[in-house]
DNA sequence: CGAAAGGAAAGAATCGTTTTGGTTCTTTCC
DNA sequence: GGAAAGAACCAAAACGATTCTTTCCTTTCG
């Protein structure tokens, strides 16, 4: 049915090893059999099959990609797509292709891991995100599969290429904007404990609260999911306390999207009961009610540099380890105001 | 290096026929020597390569996805993350996974749909967008490769299995909507010209107007890209009319965004001086300023349903073509009001 | 008791490439 | 004129499964 690499090879007259090497262009076949048999390949309609390929050389140019949930969750949060996006720009070049993973528990992931790995489906892996003890990381390792892990890897990390922010620093210099405008009450809203760009970010902003000699405060610190109905859940928990915060820092901006919506029912304003300042710079950050400031991470940039890190590493197993940090910027908008006490 | 099959039936004292039906848990096969095989495979650590079962096999047990445009261009609308939720959670439950074609232009994109289906990389292929005369569906047809459209197919669509919404009845219910609210000047930003949903809300919106007895003019309808861009160019020009519209019908929330931008640069107020409805209902449309009456068409179901009648396709070749609609709600928040006449 | 029947596993071909190791034929040079 | 060198291509063995066909044992029954 299919027309084959012999199918080919009879046309032209020469031996299916001939046509194989007419594809790779090698110089060792002449340009007229070169010719000769390009036309044979026009004429039948030839398309080489990938996956014959693949077995031979042992090397299918697919990406994988690993979500720290289901995708059918992940994507709900505007990282993903847009760290894809950063992926797919550097992957489109070289062209490879990606394969997402698709996993609802952990268990299920890790699975779905070691089946694209272990199946030769992928040549590498992107860990889009990186958190404390994670089986996956440890598996690739030992494997020793080139992979690339988006964040800073818990342990290890000089043995690990990866791609990250300075998130201690971003958070320290996020928190200080808002010591600078006077609060003191400041909260820490983050996502999962054990991811480790929520504990980066934890860091920076008790160092910032360290050095500007204020207190901290263990009801202070909030960790929900790094979604909507996390920013939620945490607001309500800071405000049932007896001192509310007068001013947050978010880990994420759909948790602040949250957050902002918590504080909405609840009857208090942006920036006027309460600051902001999260992270990410997502578009909803520009178009919330008060937009957001918020610290743009260049999250296209981390994937983009991911994917192209990942690749020289697969085609070169001698590339160095490397570690590469993405700069970050405040952007400020309208979620942060002067502290005022409380007028009465 | 890697334990094969012939690995695991030496130890096992076994042929490798043997092996490959005892993983495919073969009634041929006793069930004591299953046992030892099995046993074999854990003690030397054996995986299946699923490249070499996709060799012998002619499947992957994979799913090809296309985008209308690059994805580094595409996934800046949070249609694309919505629609691939839906269909990452229904492929999850078949095991299959998914790989995403990467490639900016037209003639790359189609290219990159050859490889994947030429090359065998994928069992078919879900189009998540429908266009007239697109030759990448021409192709898929031609081939006889497994597909599924999400839109409807601009040709022939009783012979392909597509997913869509009623977008005629839609846009006309949408448009109705503003009709009922007093408006008389209605215009329509749409997408790309020669997608089908473009086409379909357009003849919802025409039927509209026309039920209602009001003037068709076609200096109030305006083409643009599906972009927050699209929508800030198309509200540009319709404001350069000598008699702006009092509504819009605009066919997607990042051009809704869009045009809200533009509308409060030049310091017009929504719904005060102009009513809008748009389509998609994702999450923008809830945080956006105001908060926009839009359409809901359910993004998620129409990548699920895709998925699963792709799979049940794949599985059978036999499966009947099918159309499948997805119903729509129109979802009312503060983007429309009623017509009020110039107060001068 | 011996042949037929039937179950369990082995053997070998296949899937479509790549790649190693030849072979053949021409050219070069003393 | 003949050996050596080199160009151009061929044949066959991987790659790691699946699957069709065959073979080898047991049973069973007249």
């Amino acid at each position: 049915m299919t027309v084959t690499i012999k199918d080919v090879a009879k046309r032209a007259n020469v031996a299916p090893s001939t046509v194989s090497r007419v594809i790779a262009d090698s110089p060792r076949i002449s340009e007229k059999t070169k010719k000769k048999v390009r036309e044979a390949m026009k004429e039948l309609g030839y398309h080489p099959n990938f996956i014959a390929r693949s077995l031979a050389n042992k090397s299918t140019q697919v990406i994988g990609l690993v979500m720290p949930s289901s995708a059918d969750k992940a994507f709900q949060n505007p990282f993903f797509p847009e760290v894809i996006r950063g992926i797919s720009k550097a992957v489109h070049d070289r062209q490879y292709a990606l394969q997402l993973s698709t996993g609802e528990t952990e268990a299920e992931i890790y699975d779905g891991v070691v089946h694209m790995v272990q199946g030769k489906r992928v040549d590498g892996v992107i860990l889009l995100y990186s958190r404390a003890n994670d089986k996956i990381m440890a598996y690739l390792q030992k494997e020793d599969v080139p992979f690339v892990v988006i964040g800073k890897p818990h342990k290890k990390a000089e043995e690990i290429t990866h791609v990250d922010n300075d998130n201690v620093r971003a958070a320290r210099e996020a928190t200080e904007y808002l010591i600078e405008l006077g609060h003191e009450r400041i909260a820490f809203v983050g996502g999962n404990v054990n991811l480790i760009v929520t504990m980066d970010r934890l860091r920076g902003y008790e160092k910032a609260l360290k050095s500007a000699g204020l207190a901290y405060r263990k009801d202070y610190i909030v960790h929900e999911e790094f979604l909507k109905e996390g920013g939620q859940e945490a607001m309500k928990e800071l405000l049932s306390l007896a001192e509310p915060p007068t001013a947050l820092v978010v880990a994420d901006d759909l948790m602040a999207l949250g957050v902002l919506n918590t504080l909405a029912e609840m009857g208090l304003s942006v920036p006027g009961d309460v600051s902001i300042v999260s992270f990410n710079n997502v578009l909803l950050s520009e178009i919330s009610r008060p937009p957001l400031t918020s610290v743009d991470i260049n999250i296209f940039q981390l994937g983009f540099e991911a994917a192209r890190n990942l690749i020289q590493q697969i085609e070169n197993p001698n590339e160095p380890i490397k570690r590469i940090i993405i700069p970050h910027t405040l952007v400020k908008r309208f979620s942060c105001d002067y502290y005022k006490a409380p007028s009465q």
